[in-house]
DNA sequence: AATGAATGAGACTTCATTCAT
DNA sequence: CATGAATGAAGTCTCATTCAT
């Protein structure tokens, strides 16, 4: 038996704990009820703790707010730089391909719900997650039209812009599984082959 | 030509008068700050008015916004309903028409941009704002899948709920006429024509 | 038909009738929600007025309050200067004559309920109304001790207040007639005959 | 001795003590200026306190002011209670007997009078206070009838309220203490000897 | 005789934040 | 590490009152 061993363990100091409480309650009281109409007081009362506590974790009401966004940015990007296509594909597959990145992105926003109300759905910080998403999701286009993955006479930023609104409309309701692999299926559907019946 | 004509001009009263302007620099307040940021003490000193007077027209800060927000979703009701296509198309003429109607989206949405940004991308509204439009569209789909114009392996709920992300995004930014007609026909082709290249 | 005639018809001119109505709205207004739950805009909007038009009638709110409390004032005092008994009485007959001092009172009392609330049981005015009712109280008791009518080893004053002070408990619910006949009978009698059994 | 001894000394937190300081002001400020006319700005200023410390102790304005009626009453309630005659006393020691009531009222009334003048005197709690008082009192008497001390041919309802009232306005007038002996011994002579002259 | 429109002055209450312990 | 206690700074809303017509 190594210390090594116990390194794999989180072994949190008791501050640290607080810490992490604090973040948690504050994510759920900021998701149910928004930035301006959570009082520091509903997050400390929550947490069993007491105002003062709360500013020696964080520097402000906001900066807790910001400490949280960008964490959910963070997760958010290095999800989105995972899902870039590098290899041409059938179309069948590029269908498949594109339904995953779906799926992924609702996986992704069901996991943490309060996070991802505050990071994803709600203002002050959902512009730009949404406009940060957006840009991500236009470079990995860039280079999926560079490969001729797609086509080219619609710019890249704009195909990403339209992806994020998909998924903002579709993930804004609380859905199963199930239900996420059907919306990710139905999505990809009408990015990949558009409106229209075909013959 | 007699006086009668003056009939036919709105005569307002002083009363309607500064309703209106109190209205018309609200929304400007609102947009710019959220509703939050905005004091009723800065919507009347930007009006030249006391704050005593704004509730002689307001029940509330929050009636005063939820009357502009209440406006906003009317307009943008009535544009929905005149979008339905009610005729079978040609696949080019479809692509046109489809167009047309993320054009006077975009018009719409450009053409009072402060109520927009209240009724349409400010919180607390948007949400339920969207949601509406989504319907509204949806109903609008369901017609067109009924009489063969799209595809109906796609529910018509979740193709409003496309169609509003997509508009959402695009929206977002400020964008000229020329800049609304591009954005218009790409989007189009996308929706309609499809993510890929085809032979 | 002389002109004469008119003059005992009470000929009002319309800024006469609508002060009249102004002073009666008022008054019950104030009489149902007290000084200082009641606005002007309440009593106006009552009146089916508008706002200027109550300072055209009146110096201010409180001035207004005034001129109710003054008139409630000087009819109760030209009712006590009417109960003075000038002559010395059987005991019987003077058991019948406090009885009905009492029951003057309370019909008095109950003639014009919302007056008498403004003028006598409501704050701010109701405590110098009652004040002054003691004291003119007190000065027939004077008198009357001075005839042997009454025991004069309690100062008239005592005895002014106490009768004022049962009235003033007695009085405060609303007592239909036969209520008051009943309620005059046991006052005369306790504060005649006393509270114990005689003999 | 010990330090054990000083616990039953009232040992009061600095935020106990600030709630105490505050209730004592609020109760002389209260009584000073009545409900309406007194600010929670002159409050905290006479406590050398800050507005929102006001609010850390009570929930509102009125909140304080129930605080301090309530605790009145329940003084009050307390006290009567104490008052019911259970044998019976000679005519002579009735007389006492009542006299002495009369005496711990009007005692207790001058005891702590910025409290008397809230919870008693003012309104809005003045009314239902005396509704408390006459019918406590009411039921003391009745059972005084029970064993035949008082008359029963008046009721017991109608002896409360009278008691109250002559309390109510002999009391008023702040008195001395030999003015409050006079005072209890004058109106126990009324109540149980009636008005007039005896042979 | 009456009013549409406007306001000065101020009250209550809230909340993020800090100090001293 | 934690908190009891306190507050600066605002913000919404109310209401008696007045001006100009």
């Amino acid at each position: 038996m190594s210390l090594q061993k116990n390194a794999s363990v989180p072994v949190l100091t008791k501050g640290e704990k607080t810490h992490v409480r604090l973040r948690t309650v504050a994510a759920a009281e900021f998701a149910q009820r928004g930035f301006h109409n959570t009082k520091v007081s509903d997050i400390v009362q929550a947490s069993g703790l007491s105002q003062p506590t709360f500013y020696n974790y964080f520097e402000s009401k906001e900066a807790a707010y910001e400490e949280l966004v960008g964490e959910f940015r963070r997760r958010l990007e290095a999800l989105t730089k995972t899902l870039l296509i590098e290899t041409s594909l059938s179309q069948q597959d590029l269908l498949t391909s594109v339904g995953s990145s779906f799926l992924q992105f609702f996986d992704f926003l069901a996991e943490d719900p309060a996070l991802t109300a505050i990071g994803f759905f709600q203002p002050p910080g959902c512009t730009a997650t949404k406009d940060g998403l957006a840009s991500w999701i236009a470079s990995n286009i860039a280079k999926e039209q560079a490969i001729g993955l797609f086509r080219s006479d619609v710019s890249c930023a704009r195909i990403g812009k339209c992806f994020v609104g998909m998924i903002d409309q579709v993930a804004r309701d609380t859905l199963s599984a199930p239900q996420r692999a059907e919306a990710a299926r139905e999505c990809a559907l009408l990015l990949c082959d558009g409106l229209w019946l075909r013959g």
